[in-house]
DNA sequence: ACCACGGATTAGATGCGTCTAAAGTAAAAG
DNA sequence: CTTTTACTTTAGACGCATCTAATCCGTGGT
């Protein structure tokens, strides 16, 4: 058996090796999850005496198949959870993150089922992150790049917001700049910021470089090729 | 800050004064619990100095209001989740109790207050257990007995079923003794078994002692006084 | 090639919740 | 009034997750 703080970490490992590649750092670890390098040190270490991770002393670690498929297990309750409380409990998108946190470890495979069931067997979040499947193959993230790596003039969709600020999130909801929408790169100063226009209705909107690298876009559907339907 | 553990000595302890009445034994809580004696004589001990309970030394111990409290909002999660699983995620009778025992410390104030709203501000979850109110005044349960102190001849209305054993939920709901039934006591063994006759329709059923003691019932309604409607 | 510095690990302590084994107490039985 | 018995509490230990302080790599700068 696993504890929740475990499951914690591994979530933790699987989200940092997404956003930067393995190894992952002690201190990448400890400042995502708001704990000391000694804490994190130790708790690595029962992670690989578990076989959950693969480390090397003093570079870092990296999630085994079996780790990551533990992290997209909660990864699966955390963003089925979202999805459910802002379906049907009227959650607005800046509210779910902190109540499927709190939830994610202790809803049985029974619940998993039946809120999926309601749901409908979605395949994405409030916030566009891909909902594992049933099975836990790891969803396929490719084809998606970073909102400030792109250039002026460049026509994209909008995939994925990271759903771990509030503040941002609300902002970003009142900015239309939500998953499925729109935008054209209109302006990006040198400062950062990044400026887009929103939808077909042409407001304009400026995002701190900070908010712009959290936002993941995606080319525009071409009319021939098939994509899943944008939610 | 509560720990989970702590309010899980709570709601036993408030569980176990309704069925016995203060003050409640460190060995009665052991067994509730499943733990030792020695670990409830400590976890007691912390409670005591966070003024939750009240104890005599080698006597038992009681609630404070302020422990009351802390049980009845747990208490209020635990039907509260009882209630929604049954009647949006489809779950049985039998089955919600593990689930809500898993999610009611983990909930937050708002998910309570929209899982109330979504259901309609219940007053009692499906085993007929009185759901306490928001501003977690204790519920009154008077007027209630238990099945097995019944005699031959009582007409009676099944109030409230224990909704520990999901076995014997399970047969309950076979037999149709189900809150809000209509049952009349047509035979008492001395060997300890009870038989009633289930509904208009004539149904004999009998039950174990053991069953017909987790059993609570009320008279039926006076069609001359007001009553709170069966659910 | 050396060394300094940033990041990682070890060492050692703390609080929580639990246990077993030993000692203590209160109330029933003689 | 004494003894037995059942229950409670104390004593001491353990594992988990955490911290601070101290030590230990490894690498980039000179």
């Amino acid at each position: 058996m696993l504890s929740d703080v475990m499951e914690d970490y591994l979530k933790a490992i699987y989200t940092l090796q997404m956003e930067q590649g393995p190894p992952v750092s002690t201190s990448d670890i400890a400042e995502y999850l708001g704990k000391t390098p000694p804490t994190v040190t130790s708790m690595v270490g029962k992670l690989e005496d578990r076989g959950l991770v693969d480390r090397e002393k003093y570079k870092g670690v990296e999630l085994t198949t079996e780790g990551e498929t533990v992290a997209l297990e909660v990864l699966r309750h955390h963003r089925l959870l979202e999805a459910y409380l802002t379906e049907h409990l009227d959650y607005s998108w800046s509210e779910v993150h902190d109540e499927a946190d709190a939830l994610e470890h202790h809803i049985s495979e029974e619940f998993e089922k039946r809120v999926a069931a309601a749901l409908g067997e979605p395949e994405v979040d409030p916030h566009g992150d891909p909902i594992p499947s049933a099975d836990l193959t790891p969803p396929d993230s490719s084809g998606l790049s970073v909102l400030s790596d792109c250039e002026v003039g460049d026509l994209l969709v909008v995939a994925r917001v990271s759903d771990r600020d509030p503040a941002e999130l609300e902002y970003l909801s009142e900015a239309g700049v939500t998953p499925g929408t729109t935008i054209e790169v209109t302006d990006i100063a040198p400062f950062g910021m990044v400026t887009v226009r929103v939808g077909d209705g042409g407001r304009e909107q400026s995002l701190p470089e900070s908010v712009a690298r959290t936002i993941r876009v995606r080319p525009p559907d071409e009319p021939s090729s098939e994509e899943v339907s944008p939610a």
